[in-house]
DNA sequence: TAATAATATCAAGATATATTGATTTATTGA
DNA sequence: TCAATAAATCAATATATCTTGATATTATTA
């Protein structure tokens, strides 16, 4: 029970739920340039990211000062069907904006 | 989005896995014999029926002054998933107690 | 080792959701 | 039509979650 209202708690919330599908469509991104695309600040964001790891939908790969977080992968079923579901909504989704690449990371 | 998130929102309750779990296993349910087995009181297990209701997960039939639940069908994928996902947590069931067949629905 | 940059955490206030007891609505049968 | 019963809704309070700005942590590099 705890495990299962655990991932869906991690669900029950708008901006997760874009998170989601923003690095499922993108690939693994880092925390600035999820910030500069999703336009959110930083607490906020790096919240939501904490969430959604601790239920098992991302996994973060520390490189130096940056933190890149990616789809958990094997996802059980249930959070596999989720995800799908996550796929299907039509979401307007932001454009990526690579900082991270050009240098320009001052946030 | 908006109907994504009205499902999850649902499921994110531990009182109303109990409930979906209860009657996926016993089957159409009245309120009554609901408040009787679960031991809730009327307003808060009304409540939880409700929004189980509105998001997909139950359809009720009234009967005169009866009202009986049970699993919408079909569920479509996700409502399914997430159900068979309920149906392998290791729950604590309480048993049915039917009032309503042997009259002595006086709550 | 000190300064800087990226990320994480904390504390306070705002918003949403759950619980309870009281009231209302709807149906049945006298 | 009135009384009784099942179920739904309402209002108040309690609890949990989200947002923001401030602060702390960690890794890099000068």
């Amino acid at each position: 029970m705890e495990v299962f209202l655990k991932s869906v708690s991690a669900l029950n919330d708008e901006t997760r739920v874009l998170i989601l599908r923003f690095i499922d469509t993108n690939g693994e991104s880092c925390v600035c340039d999820l910030q500069a695309s999703l336009g959110m600040i930083q607490s906020r964001l790096s919240r939501h990211l904490k969430i959604l790891k601790e239920a098992g939908f991302l996994r973060v790969e520390r490189k130096g000062t940056w933190a890149y977080y990616s789809i958990r992968s094997p996802l059980d079923r249930f959070r596999s069907e989720a995800l799908e579901e996550i796929r299907c909504l039509s979401i307007e989704l932001p454009a990526l904006k690579k900082l991270s690449d050009t240098g320009e990371c001052k946030i």
